[in-house]
DNA sequence: CCCTGATTCGC
DNA sequence: GCGAATCAGG
């Protein structure tokens, strides 16, 4: 795969809506994860909180990889105040949580109690809009904010079962259930190193074959057999 | 263990 | 420019 701008389009919106490099490289298919951040950092995108740069300390310089260039470096004039980073593109929660308004009511009380600015009708039109005053002209018109339409995972799923898309591969994807049916999921025990099933289940997927003539009672199936309808 | 992003460096 | 390999923190 290559960037094609489309795509590069759709990182950059991805990652700047919160999302980790390992769900957009899934999204977009046919990258790595590192491919993904690799790409961002190319772009000039950067810097989401990373775990492993809390610290950003100027001195005690750590090089990490190759202390190929030991370079004596030239500390720049540090003024009395420390540059501040650009913080304007400050967003790191990107919490979805519908956040309640928290209720103002002992507050409210207490100190200036602003007063809530009721839209102000000044006369109704025929067909029920609303007229303003010329001192009424407001911005009414949405930012419009350039969005980015994104497939919505289907929220939720049975609880706490093993859906399709919480398989990976060190997850058994031993189907339980009937497909179509509500409760139908996967076992999701940890693989068997190297299988797609777990240990259990990898025993009734791989029978060791017996010399012919033998009769055996028929092993059951996937999917709990054929349906019976 | 799993996850995360940052960085390096051979291609 | 690309991304696997590696690092390092949670």
């Amino acid at each position: 795969m290559s960037w094609t701008d489309e795509r590069i389009d759709q990182l950059k919106a991805m990652w700047e809506k919160g999302l980790t490099a390992s769900q957009i490289a899934e999204e977009l298919g046919g990258v790595s994860r590192n491919a993904v951040i690799g790409k961002a950092h190319r772009l000039g995108l950067q810097s989401r909180p990373s775990p492993v740069k809390a610290n950003e300390a100027p001195k005690k310089a750590a090089p990490v990889r190759k202390p190929a260039a030991p370079a004596p470096e030239a500390e720049a004039p540090r003024a009395a105040a420390p540059v501040a980073a650009p913080p304007p593109p400050a967003r790191p929660a990107p919490v979805a949580a519908p956040v309640a308004p928290a209720a103002p009511a002992a507050a409210a009380a207490t100190d200036a109690p602003p007063p809530a600015p009721q839209p102000r009708i000044v006369s109704v039109g025929p067909g029920g809009f609303l007229r303003q005053g010329p001192g009424d002209q407001q911005a009414p018109i949405p930012p419009a904010p350039p969005r980015r339409l994104v497939p919505a995972k289907p929220s939720a799923e049975i609880a706490g079962k093993t859906s399709l898309l919480d398989l990976t591969e060190r997850i058994c994807k031993w189907p339980m259930g009937h497909p179509g049916e509500p409760d139908f999921h996967f076992c999701g025990e940890a693989v068997n190193p190297g299988f797609p099933y777990c240990v259990e289940h990898c025993g009734r997927a791989y029978q060791a074959q017996l010399p012919r003539g033998t009769r055996r009672p028929p092993p059951p199936l996937p999917f709990g057999g054929p349906r019976v309808r």
